[in-house]
DNA sequence: TATGAATGAGAGTTCATTCAT
DNA sequence: CATGAATGAACTCTCATTCAT
């Protein structure tokens, strides 16, 4: 998946003063608005690199203009603020998920348990492997409601993220559960699976010598055989 | 439990350029000694007032200073930087945390199932009822290994989470778990339970219209039932 | 009065770097200039709406482009620098003041005294209902000297002002008084204008208990029938 | 008059967060104070010295800071915030301003008329001398309502402005006018002697070929010989 | 003529930390 | 032990202006 053809799915872009061109959709239009495209998802890229490279506190916008090739106030072009940044960011890694979850279910289409153990897995390893995208949705979603993000681009985050569960919810159903059984199910998983991704992510599951990637397939097999047989 | 008698459990002391005395350990050391800890306990007592009451990005060394009725530079006296303070605050909280799940733990002290699913929601409520002592650990986990802490205060801030969880541990093999069949549904109760107060903390549960400790029940009905039947 | 016709009344235009045209004054050019005129006019139409609803603080010339419907890069194509846009507007706020001033003395035709008094309360009135107007000034001519004005539109700026002021003193001439009197009385009915309105606009003649406008009426008295009886 | 001594007469201290000391008021405590004062003081002068010369758009926190031989955070020890210093720089050029007014006043002792001409010849001078005190209170005072002020140091700056013009009331009111008469000629006296300064400050009296105290003192002696023949 | 993109300088402000006293 | 003073580095963000296209 290439980022930059997502980057344009997150947020409302900084408002640019452009009066309104007289003929609708001509291809010169296209091609700056391309341009604005890429050139945005290229300060995406900067961003995502140093968030993940230096974390949180590593994160500022004169580090992202400067891995950019950027001075600082440009990103301005871009972004309204720095949350709308991580906004975008988490937008960014949510269609990434998606994408993930929805190959992994797609492609081992046998049974329902098979697909859905496969969701679940999909989800859980998308994490495993990037515990910053993790820490993106923390950043944002601190004291209880979000920082500096639009109701809209809220309401849009929390949709993809319900979205990037949906297969899982709809594998459950299929096995035999109610949709608000299903519900309740996937609710437990999504917070089982978040609770080993950060514990794991500080190193507190190896303190109980344990391995997180293996108690997510123990939980995953009971609650799969549970209902499948 | 009184704060000021445990606050001194947690970490060393700042260095603090004394001269080494002459006599060792004579009456007048130990009246010095006592009272630093008291003033640390103090300072210690703000600080976890500030932190409370303001959150993360509210608290500043300035802000607990002044709830201590101390300037900045005097906190330098008791800890070595700001991150010390966190720790020691996270080592108190654990005190707390261990109090509540003991006291728990011995009260309901009929059947071993019982006990186990005091302990464990003892555990549980303590972070949902104050949802800051889990920002506590998140603060100083960040980022794969501890920040500013002394891998002494580290092992022993471990430590005490593990002891917190210990009368569970010890209530699953009295219900006839092996040590380490235990200790794994030790640990995934423990990321379930984080996982659900992360979420719900976050509001994140909510959107799926779930109840975190509706969910924590179920759980526990679950690994209980199945195990002491 | 078309402000569009009385923009161009003040200033240079900017260097338009324009190759020198063949044959002197041909048609194409006369269009070419005429709309130039046009679309200056529009821009400064522009910034004086922003002005006027933001005041200072709040204008911009970002702020003035989006207005105008341009980018900001484009203003720079009809003034050389934000002052003169800031000094066109002065010019044009002159224009409207004295057009104001001249209709006033003519139509109240009767006496000198009754025409005089039309003309100074005239003066007054335009800057007591429109502060912004007077701001104006105050912004360019801050520290001595004009701010980024050339020295031609700096004298025609004066000019109008010293006319918007002629119907006073031929009206105290008229009245008996030598130019020279009449000057001396005008220069200081100016001043005591001005005054009474900066310190209304900025609250301190309410905090006397007094209100400017009886105040102004009282001198004019004063002034009108001192030299009329 | 040395400025180091009054200027601790505006504004409040920023909050340093200092424990109430045991005993009341001791030597060392005094000495404290007076030093902070000093060091306000310093800054204050500084800030005087480049808003003098530089004027409103030379004068950052960090030119400031740099007069002063401070770095820039150091400022806000003694400010909570730049309007902060331009409130005291205010205050303490309204102390300057009445201490000239006073000491004019009471040593021309002899008439009601002689003691208000010399106050009112004072109040004027004193801003003739120093253009820039004018421009504090317009700076702060813009839009109506002051920017960054506390309502209290606002009704201190204020009560300070009308101080400065008692000596005038009272000499009119001894010159045998009312005490609503006295107020409004005053505030006339006040509006003009405003309006002289700014257009003199701008340049726009000389235009006229006037001198701005020559009419200043015409206005007087209309003012006082009207009232005391 | 006008755009779109970017610069560069600077604004006010905050904060953990240091250190002489 | 504690203060008071100050540092220095950082922060986000704004703006007039330039310039290739």
């Amino acid at each position: 998946m290439a980022l930059t053809e997502t980057s344009d799915t997150s947020g409302t872009r900084a408002p640019t003063g452009k009066k309104p061109s007289k003929a609708p959709s001509n291809a010169r239009d296209e091609r700056q608005k391309a341009l604005v495209d890429v050139r945005r998802a290229l300060v995406l890229d900067a961003a995502r690199k140093v968030f993940f490279e230096r974390g949180l506190e590593g994160t500022s916008i004169r580090e992202i203009a400067q891995q950019a090739g950027y001075t600082p106030g440009a990103i301005y072009s871009y972004f309204t603020s720095k949350e709308e940044v991580y906004g975008a960011l988490l937008g960014e890694s949510l269609e990434r998920l998606n994408e993930r979850v929805t190959v992994a279910a797609s492609k081992s289409s046998r049974t329902a348990a098979k697909t859905t153990r496969a969701a679940a897995e999909a989800f859980f390893d998308f994490y495993r492997e990037n515990p910053r995208d993790l820490d993106l949705g923390f950043y944002l979603f601190q004291g209880m409601q979000p920082r500096g993000l639009t109701p809209a681009l809220n309401e849009t985050l929390n949709k993809r993220l319900r979205d990037s569960l949906q297969p899982i919810q709809q594998g459950l159903e299929a096995l035999g559960l109610s949709p608000e059984k299903a519900l309740a199910e996937v609710t437990a998983l999504f917070a089982y699976a978040v609770g080993l991704l950060v514990l794991s992510h500080t190193g507190r599951i190896r303190m109980f010598k344990q391995e997180s990637r293996e108690l997510y397939r123990v939980y995953l097999d009971r609650l799969l055989n549970l209902n499948s047989a």
